[in-house]
DNA sequence: TTTATAAAGGATATAAATCTCTTTTAATAT
DNA sequence: ATATTAAAAGAGATTTATATCCTTTATAAA
């Protein structure tokens, strides 16, 4: 994986929510348990995740998580992002210093690519898109 | 960067020592200082590439490192997975612990063809050849 | 007014990164 | 020979960041 763990918490709660009937009220819980994730862990990360205007929560007895437009159409990257900051730096896969635009090290040019590539499949893609494509998938699983 | 700052450390030492004058030994102050680490930091990575068989080193006054054979024909990739334990993850970018090849989610085909170009990339070449191929790019530089 | 829920803030655990101090070793100067 | 010096080796203390857990408080519904 590419991101730390919050990160992925964050991309697979948002993914889960995602994936729910349109105003279902989920609770945290029942997200750390289906996707395998420490409860009390994604709770902050929820938590966080509504200041940031990506899932709304109701609190008292009924209450939960929904997903919010913003998430709906935000990248996967930008959520990362914002939840554990910057994913993957600009540095070369040699680390070398000195390494840059101006002189490239023998692997620059291609690391450049790949991570520009890397970039695209998470950013070019919305959250509900990726969803929506996956939802078929999982139910031929069953 | 895809690796830790442990691998980096290492990688950025590696390619320092295979860059130096055939048999010259180097204290790790001197790498520390060219190369922007931690000195004691480094020192601890060098004692471990030492037993791993990656550096010669030799104590007491006019002592110092110097690569080995063994490092010059490894690749990038080899050393710091020795170094660090594996780099990347096989896990997908989306996480999802349901996405695989039997399910794989959209953005797994993709992940999996930039994950081995990654892989190729840091393992295809020697520490040598890096290195060699970068020296007249520096020696511009200057 | 009881109960189920999220919010909030800490407390603890774990791991990575960094620094400090002592010991061992080898070369050099006396 | 012996003392001094310069280097790595090794043990471990500290710091920082991440991950995890726990306890209390606020809120809404029954």
């Amino acid at each position: 994986m590419i991101y730390t763990k919050t990160g992925e918490y964050a991309i697979r709660a948002i993914l889960f929510l995602a994936r729910q009937p349109k105003e279902a009220l989920i609770m945290s819980s029942e997200i750390a348990e289906k996707e395998d994730i420490p409860t009390h862990y994604l709770a902050k990360i929820l938590q966080r995740m509504a200041k940031y205007g990506y899932v709304d929560s109701f609190k008292g007895r009924g209450g939960g998580f929904k997903i919010t437009e913003l998430a709906k159409k935000s990248s996967i990257l930008e959520i990362v992002e914002r939840v554990e900051g910057p994913v993957i730096n600009l540095k070369c896969v040699t680390g070398l210093k000195e390494c840059d635009e101006e002189n490239p090290c023998p692997l620059h040019e291609e690391w450049a690519e790949l991570r520009n590539r890397i970039y695209n499949l998470i950013s070019s893609r919305t959250v509900q898109e990726v969803a929506e494509q996956y939802t078929p998938t999982l139910q031929k699983a069953k």
